[in-house]
DNA sequence: GCCGTTTTCGGCCCGACTGTTTTCAGTCG
């Protein structure tokens, strides 16, 4: 999979012309091209080998030559061209905030700046406020900007974001009286990382408003105060953005920035061909200027003759088109999980024992719950022996002879060993009601060996689901050398279930693999927190935001069935 | 450079904030 790599070129590419002084429009098609890019489903050098290129939206005859260069000879003249003028260090100057394309230049040209410890070597001699177009005041913006440079470590994750966001809201409604606070951006998007952090307020005295929110515990330094904008960091160096608008405008305002923002361009788009113009005001009828709406935010897609459209399905990804035929999918909601279907508990590594977790899983209203300690090759997580697995049966037992309206499934994360066997004897698998598998070590083997692996643990008629199918850590560590497309065709062709492991830096399958396996590969799911402790269980919130983003139903998700509905699934393979 | 239920040529989303400016360029989202 390399369309992280090529969307990295195609960006440059754009940074490198818009340097250059080119047509705004051409830099703009190199983005989007990067954009569509990064997230297609499919590999692009497949897409590539196939010819199939072009049938990438943004991808034309140009571009996809280009591509197809540094596929087949690892270079790209146009990009080797473009660096000779400018060196491609340069490009990451941007990288600093504060610091565009057209700042980089200019560092470039007069000071021969190329690296950021260049930049600080020339703002410590005090020589960017001479260069024209920038003053005093600009140096010190720069200098701040490589401070936060140096600090940031990538996107925050949602299971970090959400917490804060939720934090502040609350206070700036007490403090406020106002209703109107809701996130916006990333964060209301759920996407599984956020850059900054957007907040919109419905208010006619702004000032009132700003005051309080630069006053929070949380902030450390404000960045901007305007009347309708201000930005502030955290002690934790994360960036918020505070909107305020009228209240007439807050629906309007609320679909502007929560973005995406190539789902807004587009819907902008089709506004103006139906002789509309959005922004953040409203929505307007072109021809008299009349104000058709803009107090709520379905009042913007209703107007353009859509359906309202989640949050989540914000990406221009085909939702767009999908809310014009009225045709969006009904998204599976917090309500319609009934259980989860892999925690641990101290029988193994988790914090409590099986009964909290029970009780815990009780509060939350759930009508199931499966116990899933480790197996004993996972000594490090005190995994289970056969005998061990019977003691804890009993405790089990004990809990679902009380009959309390939960019910425990006897349960277990095995191991799937660096020869594709599964750390436990088949007889003993098949008195567990519930078998999850997952790679835990040698997850450094080659591609072929890795998925061999979870071949023959699919074929394992009682492993029903494969626990965080790719392994990736979210900022620490990448995807073990899976292929999904293969890895989807073993799961439906053994009648495996997949998880969708909702630990905030897992959330293993990511959005478009779990979109894919649904829709071309019809594999049913399942949303897991892999909780070792009773809060944990609330990550169910992030499975459940990431199957939204994956356009998944409420059918698609096995755990939103009853117990017996269930039941029934888990036994379909055995 | 891409794209087509007005187009194979002529369009291409919209606005706030800042700083260095006498009217706007650059950055950001």
């Amino acid at each position: 999979m390399r369309n992280q790599e090529i969307a990295k070129i195609l960006r440059n590419i754009a940074l490198l012309l818009e340097m250059k002084g080119e047509s705004r429009f051409r830099v703009v098609a190199y983005e989007e091209a990067a954009r569509r890019i990064e997230t297609w489903p499919e590999p692009v050098e497949e897409v590539w080998s196939k010819g199939k290129l072009k049938e990438i939206p943004g991808i034309g005859e140009s571009i996809a030559t280009k591509i197809g260069e540094y596929l087949s000879t690892g270079r790209m003249n146009y990009l080797e061209e473009l660096t000779r003028d400018i060196p491609i260090e340069v490009v990451e100057l941007t990288e600093v905030p504060g610091v565009g394309p057209k700042i980089a230049k200019l560092l470039y040209d007069e000071l021969g700046i190329r690296t950021v410890d260049d930049l600080e070597k020339a703002i410590a001699e005090r020589k960017l406020r001479h260069l024209p177009r920038l003053g005093e005041k600009s140096e010190e913006k720069i200098a701040k900007g490589i401070e936060m440079f140096k600090k940031r470590s990538g996107r925050m994750l949602l299971g970090q974001a959400l917490p804060i966001v939720r934090e502040m809201t609350r206070t700036i409604r007490e403090k406020t009286g106002i209703d109107k606070v809701s996130p916006a951006g990333s964060v209301r998007r759920m996407k599984e990382t956020i850059g900054d952090i957007d907040i919109l307020v419905a208010s006619s005295s702004p000032d009132q408003v700003m005051d309080v929110f630069v006053a929070l515990p949380q902030v450390k330094e404000v960045l901007a105060r305007g009347d309708t904008k201000t930005s502030i960091v955290t002690h934790e160096g994360i960036q918020v953005d505070l909107r305020v608008v009228e209240e007439v405008s807050f629906g309007a305002a609320l679909q502007y920035f929560t973005g995406s923002k190539a789902h807004n361009i587009k819907l902008r788009e089709i506004a103006l061909k139906k002789g509309f113009k959005v922004n953040e005001y409203g929505i307007f009828r072109i021809d008299t200027g009349e104000k058709v709406g803009g107090e709520r935010e379905e009042e913007i897609y209703e107007t353009l003759g859509m359906e309202w459209i989640p949050p989540e399905l914000r990406e221009d990804q085909g939702e767009i088109e999908k809310a014009l035929e009225k045709r969006l999918p009904v998204l599976v909601e917090m309500s319609d999980i009934r259980g989860d279907l892999h925690v641990h508990s101290s029988w193994s590594d988790g914090m409590v024992s099986i009964e909290e977790m029970a009780e815990a899983a009780l509060q939350r209203g759930y009508e199931y719950l499966a116990v899933c300690d480790h197996t004993q090759s996972l000594a490090v997580a005190s995994g289970l022996t056969p005998e061990e697995i019977q003691e804890r049966e009993k405790e089990i037992t004990r809990w679902n002879r009380k009959a309390r309206g939960l019910y425990l499934l006897n349960g277990v994360e095995a191991n799937i060993l660096s020869d594709g066997s599964i750390d436990f004897p088949d007889t003993e698998l098949a008195i567990l009601e519930l078998v999850v598998a997952g790679l835990h070590s040698g997850l450094n083997q080659k591609e072929e060996k890795i998925l061999k692996r979870l071949e023959l643990a699919m074929k394992n008629k009682y492993v029903q689901i494969i626990s965080h199918p790719t392994g990736r850590l979210i900022n620490k560590r990448s995807a073990y050398e899976v292929h999904c497309d293969a890895l989807f065709t073993i799961a439906r062709e053994t009648g495996t279930f997949l998880e969708i492991n909702a630990q905030p830096e897992r959330l293993d399958l990511k959005d478009v693999d779990a979109r894919k396996a649904k829709e071309q590969y019809g594999i049913l799911l399942s949303i897991a927190t892999d909780a070792h402790d009773p809060n944990s269980l609330d990550y169910i919130e992030y499975g459940v935001a990431q199957a939204r983003r994956a356009w998944l139903t409420r059918e698609d998700i096995i755990n939103t069935r009853t117990l017996e509905e269930l039941r029934e699934l888990l036994q379909r393979k055995r």
